[in-house]
DNA sequence: CGATATTTGCAAGGTAGCGAACGATTGTCA
DNA sequence: TGACAATCGTTCGCTACCTTGCAAATATCG
């Protein structure tokens, strides 16, 4: 969040939190009109180019909780873009599929490539990398010390 | 979000996503006990270095939309951590100062810096530095961006 | 086979973020 | 001075994230 200046260090966590929202607050302008949000257009983008997933495939895949996961395709089959079937052999199971309209919308949408784009284009490769290693070691660190508690 | 793999490039906002979420997941788990949240813990945190503040200065220093931290502090004077009267001059504004109940409280909370020094400590610091300024760049990329939408 | 454990999804409740719209106050300028 | 603009905080509605607790279905193992 905030510089933490009294310490002057913690600024990397700080800068995450910032490029992350401005990340996403680009996205969500560019899709209001569409009525999507970031989420949504995840979930959208799975299922047009994986096809039908089971519910619990796609949270894998997107490292959603199970609940939350939940409150977005109540939303998108409330939008009629997406069908939950609890087909297949497990009936726990529910399968998603992108509906007609789901389709068609996402055809509709712009390519948001332009924001990655926009974001770290001509950064030198070498840095790129870097700051991915250092920000990947610092998930790890964190979420081992998250499970041993 | 998720690792995008059909480019396989846009893995750098995703992991400023995991490795914030990570961050304020730990953080949040070690507050916990004391039924505080992480943006809370900020407030707290500032009102307790600076004194009382007006609410407005507070959303600049932490970089919060008014209505979310209208939102907190409504939260915090309702737990009687914070105080909020409408003192000064400016009768639109609105003075936050901690109570003796908020002072006492911070006095009980652990010490968050473990936080930072497991997730960054050890790291090369040159990788450090690139990683902020490749992370400040992008921001500031992005920002612009949305500004002249 | 049957008791138990695991998995899957849902609902409820909480935190944190946003935009938009609204009073109330204050500042500005013709 | 008086109309208009800007500022400050709140409220409303929304997205998205979490945990906890539940029920149903399935898997596992004695």
């Amino acid at each position: 969040m905030p510089e933490r200046s009294d310490a002057g260090r913690p600024a990397v966590g700080g800068w995450a939190k910032r490029c992350y929202f401005a990340g996403r607050a680009l996205m969500d302008a560019t899709l209001r009109p569409y009525d999507l949000g970031s989420t949504q257009w995840y979930v959208l983008w799975h299922l047009a180019n994986f096809g039908p997933t089971v519910q619990r495939d796609l949270g894998r895949a997107l490292e959603l909780e199970r609940a939350t996961l939940s409150g977005i395709v109540t939303t998108l089959v409330r939008k009629t873009l997406v069908e939950q079937t609890s087909s297949g052999e497990d009936q726990r199971q529910r399968l998603l599929t992108l509906t007609v309209a789901g389709e068609t919308l996402w055809r509709e949408l712009p390519d948001l490539s332009f924001i990655h784009d926009a974001a770290f284009g001509g950064i030198d490769e070498a840095d790129l990398a870097t700051t991915v290693r250092v920000l990947q070691l610092a998930t790890e660190r964190l979420q081992n010390l998250l499970r041993k508690e």
